[in-house]
DNA sequence: CAAGATGGTAAGGCATGGCTTACCGTAAGC
DNA sequence: GCTTACGGTAAGCCATGCCTTACCATCTTG
């Protein structure tokens, strides 16, 4: 649920392409490993890797569990990257000032 | 300048740290050493995967190399998990409604 | 109840990557 | 010009983590 267990999740690329399966809808295990460069027990430990991260969450039905975005991982990283933003950018509107002062310093 | 690289980059903790430590003003490595857990060669290494990411950029001023945060690599990082978002709220969306639907289905 | 389908978990192998020490290049100051 | 400060790079070590095979549990179906 923290934004740094959300970035390391997401930082695997075999992970984030598990997880970008489910972008557009739920699908079970067997279906997303499907096509994958990988086995299925990889998929199962990287959908376990997601969900730990607060990324997906899932339903059993029958014999299978289905898995679908949870939108609490993408929610905190959001959040985190709306504010550094904020104040990044306020970071460097300060140092441009500052460099336009330093600019006069040495005009005159 | 990938979001997958901005991923991997802010995936390590100490990296991440490293990064943050330029969010309210540029600094140079040095000063962003100080105070941290690891050494100085250390942090250099951090420097130069954030660079590569697009996360940060640097300049020269006599002996030292002064870091600042640069804009691309959170905005390439911001733009997929917008869209990202988007389509994953609209594919939950069709979710409820399919539920709606098949609990109908139920009822009667 | 037996058989098949689905998927989670354990154990082990191997590559990746982060850290340290050592070294080198360059700019500043006496 | 010599010395000192600053910081990038190389080599090597070690831990973390990803993948595979093997195994087991559960649920469905004939």
């Amino acid at each position: 649920m923290a934004y740094g267990d959300v970035l390391a999740a997401l930082a695997d690329p075999t992970r984030r392409r598990v997880f970008e399966r489910l972008r557009s809808r739920p699908r079970p295990v067997g279906a997303i490993a499907r096509g994958m460069p990988v086995s299925r027990p990889a998929v199962s430990q990287h959908l376990k890797a997601l969900k730990d991260a607060g990324l997906v969450a899932d339903r059993q039905e029958g014999t299978r569990r289905v898995y679908f975005i949870d939108p609490h991982g993408l929610g905190a990283l959001r959040r985190w990257l709306d504010q550094f933003w904020d104040e990044a950018l306020a970071a460097f509107q300060a140092e441009v000032e500052l460099s336009k002062s330093e600019q006069k310093e040495k005009d005159r």
